[in-house]
DNA sequence: TATTATAATCGTAATATTGCAATATTAAAA
DNA sequence: TTTTAATATTGCAATATTACGATTATAATA
């Protein structure tokens, strides 16, 4: 016990679950945010944006990498990198098609 | 060390990463469409719909209680519940103005 | 009132997450 | 080639999450 019993789940709510266990931690959504309003690719300052020893902002952006959402060069001294368009168009429509899901009949 | 410095983050940040952890796990996503797609409020057979424990199904209940989702009565033998439409509305938002902010300029 | 059906709580085990110091790795610059 | 600046990895501690058996609480029903 202690672990989710994915295999209970649909692959649709697997997904959705791992899209937002992404976003589930402020830290990241401070990473994507001040990524995004990059003028083109990030290099360095995200650890003296955000305000976390350098080996934990290197965890989140590991976490965000794990599902796909950086694209950019990754070897080397300086990192260049950006959210990758495609897959976080596609896991935004993950999210809308379950708020849309979501259509409230009630007491 | 080992918990979220809440702290260092802005409210708006905090308060989506609360709301993506309710839906960072698949069982509380499969709950939430299920409340849903019942015509009116939902009077258990939640168990047997999601194939967890009773006290684990409570526990996940309570998680999506805790962020204002749930509303109804939850006093006596059975339950009945449902969305609280105005909260879920409120959450909604969060996460679309957060998608709308990530407009990606790229490499 | 005693029984029964249902949900909540408690206790506990297994695992995951968050965070950082120390160290290693990497490639550009001196 | 050595130094340097930057990121990644390792190892560990603290805490959180997930899950369920056992038990308790609750209110309807017999």
């Amino acid at each position: 016990m202690g672990v989710t019993k994915k295999h209970i789940f649909s692959q649709r709510h697997n997904e959705l679950a791992q899209a937002a266990k992404v976003l589930a931690h402020p830290a990241r959504i401070a990473i994507l945010e001040h990524i995004s309003k990059q003028e083109g690719c990030i290099c360095t300052d995200l650890v003296d944006e955000i305000g976390l020893a350098q080996p934990t902002i290197s965890q989140h952006l590991n976490e965000i990498k794990k599902v796909g959402l950086l694209k950019g060069t990754f070897e080397g001294k300086n990192l260049c990198y950006c959210i990758n368009e495609e897959r976080w168009e596609e896991l935004q429509q993950l999210f809308l098609s379950f708020f849309k899901n979501i259509n409230q009949n009630c007491c």
